[in-house]
DNA sequence: TAAACTGTAACTGATAGAGATTCAGATAGG
DNA sequence: CCTATCTGAATCTCTATCAGTTACAGTTTA
């Protein structure tokens, strides 16, 4: 299973979304999350990196979407807190005495990529404002 | 990152496909893979609860595939060896009192199972001759 | 009955992630 | 200019998972 990054980036700017009149602190953002401000503000680094956040220290300070939330594709931060490397070779390099242990690592390669390629084309499709419509929809029903 | 049980999976299938006419202990397996006996064996078991190995012990024992490659999905490789969960939640739950805490686990539930659905999807198109006959391409060439 | 396999439990070491503490650096506002 | 309030980042601990290993019971063939 992979890290549990993605899911938070998600929810900081999924809240980030839905009160863009606002700059929150790593603060205000763990709390939602439930989690330690320094994990907030360690996912909020790499989305600013990525360009998708503003950071500003100091009184006041925090953060803000970098663009509106219906120019924010998943994939865009997927990419920014996960390292691509979702299926793994092996740990150590097959027996160079086989045909197969010599060329299954170009042919896993191959198939990794593309396997990867669809998530994240299924990632690319959706949204920030789709999460953070949905999520309106979700308190608009009591919930 | 995920464990790599699923490219020793292929691995050791991709043996059996080459060599199908044998019948190809662990020992023998694990050679080709570089790695110990039993973490085939685990795997191997996997493999044969999902139908897709017949496994015989005694001497002159081993395993052989249970049906030819070009009906072997490397989909159902996948769902033999990795418990589909690939993208991760929060750790802990996040807060009940924010109306993102509250419902951001079911909309992520849904973009996951999306997600992973096009992953599996695009490993549902490949079969097991594919990667045989890809390795034997290589060896051809004298790789 | 002996030898050659598999199946599985149990232990070890390595690695990655989440959480927490701490402190330096930046900035707004008095 | 000084202080309070933020972020950024280093560092440590705890935990979970996995790969590898040893050991041994169960099964089958000859």
């Amino acid at each position: 299973m992979l890290s549990s990054r993605f899911a938070v980036a998600v929810h900081v700017l999924a809240v980030q979304a839905v009160m863009s009149d606002r700059v929150l602190t790593s603060d205000f953002l763990a709390g939602s999350v439930n989690t330690n401000p320094v994990v907030v503000r360690r996912i909020l680094g790499m989305l600013r990196r990525a360009g998708l956040v503003v950071v500003q220290p100091g009184p006041g300070g925090g953060s803000r979407l970098a663009k509106p939330p219906n120019r924010i594709r998943l994939a865009e931060v997927y990419r920014a807190v996960e390292k691509g490397e979702l299926l793994a070779l092996h740990k150590s390099p097959p027996s160079r005495f086989c045909p197969v242990g010599r060329n299954i690592g170009g042919v896993l390669a191959e198939i990794f990529c593309d396997a990867e390629g669809a998530l994240e084309k299924a990632l690319e499709k959706r949204s920030l404002d789709e999460v953070a419509a949905a999520i309106k929809k979700c308190a608009a029903a009591g919930k």
